[in-house]
DNA sequence: TGTACATCAGTGAACGCGCGTTCACTGATGTAC
DNA sequence: TGTACATCAGTGAACGCGCGTTCACTGATGTAC
């Protein structure tokens, strides 16, 4: 009589590495990180690892896999303004990827971190981040169309906005900048900043032509 | 009798495994990079390395050093506008910071990803970055005091623009962006761009409120 | 200027550490009859 | 329901690869007289 208790263990363990995997590389970054970090703070033994994966990259492969699963929940729920016209409007995209970013933050910096030491992760990271592009590009295009004036190439300006979207979120999320720069700002505060950043960069300066 | 000989030599295999170093880096990234892999480019044998350095660290501390003095050079001969209500005085600091990239991104780009493995060299790249940041933040709350609207805290503001300049000048530049995104584009373009999201960001967009 | 010895940059094979990965073993779960 | 055997997750010591680092050696430069 087949109870499914073996298999059911072995999915626990799984998850159970991978929730330990995601803490170990929180705390010390996904490039430091050991397999037997992994196991220990799961408390298990060093094999055990090699029952569920093949290495430290499928790991992270699989935790990739989890967070798409994820983020496809999340998206097609997604019923916005994409009018960059409205304040509002960018302040939900902003707003959306500060979200995301919060949720996902340790698999995201692992992935940056293996992006670096690791070809087929670096076109990972950027399949994963190409949605989002695309998206921005069509937003921008629709601002143009009804008279904004960008300060560049669509393309080039919201791979702009992409960047600092990710270091300024990574920054003041992971690397406390809140304590350091301004120690009494929520994170609504960050995302009103961006937001501004974000509109006024879309719209051009107040008062003044852009010069080209 | 002591023609110095044997000094000049040493200092040139010294500043040969320094220069075989940065096209290494800048080829497979410094993470990436074995000892073997330096001396192989620059034709020594793999000992010949510890003659020189202690370790891949030491080598890059001396990278910097180098680099430090060079930058102080440039520095003091610049004659400014620090009146952000001038877009051209947004874009030399622009032009200033993409020129230092350009010049030194490989030494950058290894700084970069040794602060990701190693504390010490996240706080080198701190301490490396503060400067500019301070400098930025002075003509910020100059902007502000002359009437501007700041988009946020101006250490912020300052932060979120370092990380603008630092991510798009690194894609534009060693990532061949401009390849893939806007093919005719120079680096004055770039430039250009950079300069107006950040001329925008200060002074809010145009033809609206800046809301908070 | 010449000779004998000292010093030192450079060599590359060998060493050894750290860590990923394996594997013989255990004990519990699953299957057959 | 019970017994005998098979399967499999999990264990942790041992293995071995990769690469940083050492070191005995070489040959050239420097020093002493």
């Amino acid at each position: 009589m087949t109870s499914g208790t073996r298999k059911l263990q072995a999915a626990q363990t799984s998850s159970e590495l991978k929730r330990a995997a995601l803490a170990v590389f929180e705390r010390q970054g996904y490039l430091n990180t050991k397999i037997t970090d992994i196991t220990r703070e799961a408390g298990r033994a060093a094999g055990s690892f090699y029952t569920h994966f093949d290495s430290k990259e499928s790991l992270l492969e699989s935790l990739l896999a989890d967070l798409l699963a994820e983020a496809d929940k999340t998206v097609t729920d997604r019923r916005h303004s994409g009018d960059f016209a409205d304040w509002q409007a960018v302040r939900w995209h902003v707003s959306a990827y500060w979200e995301t970013y919060h949720t996902h933050s340790a698999v995201l910096r692992s992935l940056q971190q293996a992006a670096i030491v690791n070809e087929r992760f670096a076109a990972r990271l950027q399949e994963l981040t190409e949605p989002d592009r695309r998206h921005f590009v069509e937003h921008l295009e629709q601002a143009r169309s009804a008279g904004a004036r960008l300060p560049g190439d669509p393309m080039l300006v919201a791979s702009a906005i992409q960047s600092l979207m990710l270091t300024f979120t990574s920054q003041w999320i992971d690397h406390g900048v809140r304590g350091d720069l301004a120690p009494d700002a929520t994170d609504a505060d960050g995302i009103d900043t961006l937001t501004n950043i974000i509109y006024a960069a879309i719209h051009g300066p107040s008062g003044h032509q852009v010069r080209r």
